[in-house]
DNA sequence: CGGGGCGTTGACTGAGATCAATTATGGTGG
DNA sequence: CCACCATAATTGATCTCAGTCAACGCCCCG
């Protein structure tokens, strides 16, 4: 196992767009500094204007934004590998925060190296760039969470979509992953309130879709949680055999393989 | 006024980022073939594999998804200037569609060419994605209107958005704009029925501070609808003077500038 | 002048918010 | 190892904002 497989964000560049040997080298210098955040502090604050792009090298995060008057909007989950504030090499000034949703560890790139990539490395820059457009993709797919879905739905969706990131991670295991978000960050993140996330979650448990207690999820019945989410992974631009895990494996998945 | 002041396109990206003469000579070269679009009908369909990304010259467009029980998120209005498919560069498949609200007429860049200004002009490079970056930071508040802000909130802040939108255009004449939204689509662009945007709009006359008939919008009361908005427009990253139009000189705006 | 969107109104319903306790749970220091 | 405390989860009662259903009017365009 090289330095560069060790890398969270390399495995991911690789896995969008193909690298040659001399950007993952490139990469590999670049992200040097290293960073230990404590759960549930801030990482980048609204307003702040970083020098640096930080990457997730292990634990979660998210994105969050504050109104004036105190309400949270949570939007989105990081995990390792992710840019979570790529956007700041190009925009000034942060519009949102990013937080540590469990202990974090990060590494860096100076907005000066990212500028350098893009000098010198086209190939490089849009990996970088088509990364950001997924996560706008991903972010869409959420508002339409918020905008259309059920308070049933819109929880089978988030975990329908975290399962999924976890897999091509290779950090789910029969469909048991991670799952430090708790039930009033799950309120912020989907627009509703812990009291009501509460009684959603005991719904899911009472339907036998899933198991969650002690920071793990287990998704009992999968294809009946993807049914009621209306979960279509199209948005997570993935590519379909990364979804090949799942341990359900029929005449029709291999007839079908692009659904997942 | 030369051929380049007329391409709305590039006008957007020297706002957000100077281009040297060359690089807008590529631009314009690059943007030639030109399509109209009917009212109501679709540019581009979610699923479609598109070849080229397409720029607004005129008129307005959306962005939305439809669940598989028909349900439909709109997820941005689209002005003159907006590259509103940029993504399609880099993800092959469209994850969502784009239509039409009014006529439309559109120029399109070939991803060939895309391809071409990633490899060739780094700087024109950034500014691109920079602007997809700025849509994506739209896209946050608009979630953050969904899942934090009341009914009235919410409309309040759509029409903060596009009356800011309009007047960096110089679309915008004392707080009047075109308004072609009916209201179901704005019930799915915030995620509540056409019959509650009807109520809410009544209140919002009701108390002043619009006027909205005829496809015409009047913000009556800017600082009033910005209150109730929560409407802090620092996610638009665009530079605080190109707020400077609005028509309500007080020493008080004078000595702070920034605030809009 | 007639039809189809779009806007408007009223009555009723319901999903989810709010308020207020009570019960786990996990991390900490003695 | 255990008491302690803060945080998180859970439960019940009540309320309200917004959805649903249905009807009707308006206006533009063919």
């Amino acid at each position: 196992v090289s330095a560069e497989d060790d890398n969270p964000l390399i495995r991911k560049l690789e896995r969008i767009y193909p690298l040659v040997a001399e950007e993952r080298a490139f990469i590999l210098a670049a992200c040097t500094r290293r960073v230990e955040i404590r759960a549930r502090h801030d990482i980048v604050r609204e307003g702040d204007r970083p020098t640096e792009s930080g990457m997730l090298l292990e634990g979660m995060a998210f994105r969050y934004k504050i109104l004036a008057d105190g309400r949270r909007q949570i939007f989105s989950f990081h995990t390792p590998g992710d840019m979570f504030d790529a956007q700041s090499f190009l925009l000034e000034q942060m519009d949102h925060g990013v937080a540590a949703l469990t202990r974090c560890s990060l590494a860096s790139i100076s907005h000066r190296t990212l500028h350098q990539i893009t000098e010198r490395f086209p190939n490089l820059t849009r990996a970088i760039w088509k990364d950001t457009l997924i996560e706008a993709a991903i972010l869409r797919e959420w508002m339409a969470s918020i905008g259309c879905r059920s308070s049933y739905e819109r929880i089978a969706h988030l975990m329908c979509e975290m399962v999924s990131k976890y897999e091509v991670l290779g950090l789910a295991k029969d469909g048991a992953i991670d799952w430090p978000i708790t039930q009033l960050e799950l309120g912020d993140a989907l627009g509703m309130t812990a009291v009501h996330v509460n009684r959603t979650l005991q719904q899911l448990r009472a339907d036998g879709l899933i198991t969650l207690h002690g920071r793990k999820l287990v998704v009992l019945q999968w294809e009946e949680l993807k049914r009621v989410a209306l979960f279509a992974p199209r948005y997570l631009h993935a590519s379909p055999r990364e979804f090949g895990s799942r341990r359900q494996p029929s005449s029709i998945d291999s007839e079908i393989p692009l659904t997942v």
